[in-house]
DNA sequence: AATGAATGAGGGTTCATTCAT
DNA sequence: AATGAATGAACCCTCATTCAT
């Protein structure tokens, strides 16, 4: 059965690439892009260095399989909480924890956070951009909860999305400074009161 | 005159040095530590690369002069407005706004943020604590702010400090990936209201 | 039927070296010997990299199947020239012309002169003595001439030899490097009343 | 005396660059451009690998530096022959046997050679055109030669020029091939008669 | 007969650092 | 105080070759 075979290799070829991918994870968590050898990556998953080359054209790429793999890993919170809680606010809430907890304990997203902040000559935008797309899925969220009564409706949307993504941002940053994103879920849950405060509706928003 | 000569020399070696420290701002805000070139430091600077290593030891020494010169500058700051100032609440605001103005325009400090924020193995922590003095800062700020009546007394002053450099280093994140900080100015005139929101006094803190 | 089978495979087997020939030609015919990747190859015949192995012991094999089917294709201009034409004079320029036009218009033949000319580490002499055969050729004919009369008796056939080799040759190379020998039969064209007026009976040859 | 020093270092840099010069010289007269190490340049040279990048700025400049010399080496033959013979045909002759010379016993022209007829990939035709110019420089030699009587009328001097250069040409690469050059001499002597007679006035030239 | 995957040696190049002057 | 020159370690990447299927 020559299908068969076939079939085999290339499945024994994507866990290969798989490993690659994990062990990317592990060192570009650790220290910056230039700073990452790809020897140790290939190390890491236990295959030679030349193989790397067979699944990856270079180290740019290996990078950019990465942020790809942060940015799913990250929608798929999003799409979790949005599937599990109705109501906007909490849909938020949920949202940052979800996500706080996913940095503190994926090597691999912790890579693309690292990737995504540093300005490295080779990774392309392209991968880069998502900081703004959670700026808009903030908002959506916030309209939901406005509507849903959850957000008072004194809140202004834009600037107000602007401003979470900024606290957590802030604290996933503060986070892999400190601890290497261990305290990022600490961090979100001390932050929960004054998010609450901001957006719960009894009280109103006289912004300048 | 020996004596003369000595001192226009000692002078002048004063000013290579003082240029190669605006050298290293300027590139050291451009790219990441490991993908900064001393030989371009020594280039923008105008002298040789050689003579370099008369004013510095090694590449972490410049790293490290850079981010001891962007604390002074951002210390600074603080005193200024410490000065100015009475009371807390606008006291911190215009923190805040000072510090934004700083990053936004002096290539230096952005360089001291950038080395502050990656790992860069031989810059060791002792360069990179500061962040969490700014939460003491602000810690302490806020506390006058409660005596003086600006700022609310059902304020939890621990963490509205931590969640207030969220705040700020979230910003300066973002401004920085954006625009190299352009941005950062408006951005924080952004936050100014919630934070107004979260800290004047006419309204009670119920949070967990 | 699985005789029939073996046939066909082994049939089939042939078709992807003679393939493998032809896409080694068109190769070995752009770019040096060291330039050259078996990957290209490969690509260029329509087969995996790991499949040339089945057929070719290594890159060196692959060469030197180029510069023994260049030789035949060449050997069989001379057998086709040699049965034509009767007078030695005619039948050396025939031969060059014709050598010049599969030389213009034949990739294979191409690829064995580059082969040919340069010292590849492994390609061993072996298969790059033959330009000696060549000048052993033009003396027979010369010689051939002398007995015909188309050729003036007052030639030193040795020297002669060498000498039209060393034309031919000339051509050839200034036609590879000026146009991947497209001008090669121009160029014969040209030489042709040069080596009439050096043969052609009617003068004298006071060599030194 | 700080300038004394400076123009010794110079001084001394430039001996290296010349050392290194020809150590590239010996390398690339043995193998092609893509089997010659620059470890090997280096060490023939006694200097360190890095070095010569302080003096060059990759392989190919290298390459091309030894073609620059060896196109001067040779236009220096042309000048001393150009000075010392009056006649025409005699400055043709000596010019042959001149450049022969300086093939058969200049390592550094004889790299020039090899680079100049192999298409590197990186070493771009600014370097390799000459072969052109020769063809202009025969000519130029015959017309003078038809002037002062000592080449015939009736040679077609541009096709003449081309299949000198041909001749020459093929006496190079056949000489290169057979002994790295050593007999190139001998080649150039033997093919002299038989540019005397095709050059010589007393007979007629009955071109197509 | 053929393939996808893997290997490992080695090459060119970069760059922080040092040295002689 | 400054420079040109030199060093050497290391890195990314290529590529002929081999192996399991």
């Amino acid at each position: 059965m020559p299908e068969a075979d076939e079939k085999r290799k290339r499945a024994h070829g994507l866990l290969t690439r798989q490993a690659l991918l994990v062990a990317a994870g592990t060192v570009f968590s650790r220290v910056p892009y230039a700073d990452a050898r790809l020897k140790d990556i290939a190390d890491e998953a236990g295959i030679s260095q030349g193989s790397l080359y067979f699944h990856f054209g270079n180290k740019a790429d290996v990078a950019k399989a990465v942020l790809e793999e942060q940015q799913a890993r990250m929608a798929g919170v999003l799409l979790r909480v949005t599937e599990s809680e109705r109501r906007g606010l909490e849909r938020l809430i949920r949202l940052f924890s979800g996500l706080a907890e996913l940095v503190a304990t994926d090597e691999l997203v912790q890579a693309g956070i690292r990737l995504a902040v540093q300005p490295a000559i080779d990774v392309e935008d392209e991968a880069r951009t998502p900081y703004a797309s959670w700026v808009l899925v903030a908002a959506e969220i916030l309209r939901d909860g406005v509507e849903d009564r959850s957000v008072s409706g004194d809140v202004p949307i834009g600037q107000m999305a602007e401003f979470l993504n900024e606290v957590f941002v802030g604290a996933q940053t503060l986070a892999g400074l400190e601890d290497k994103w261990a305290s990022l879920p600490a961090r979100v849950r001390a932050a929960e009161p004054m998010i609450r405060l901001l957006l719960s509706p009894q009280r109103e928003h006289g912004a300048a």
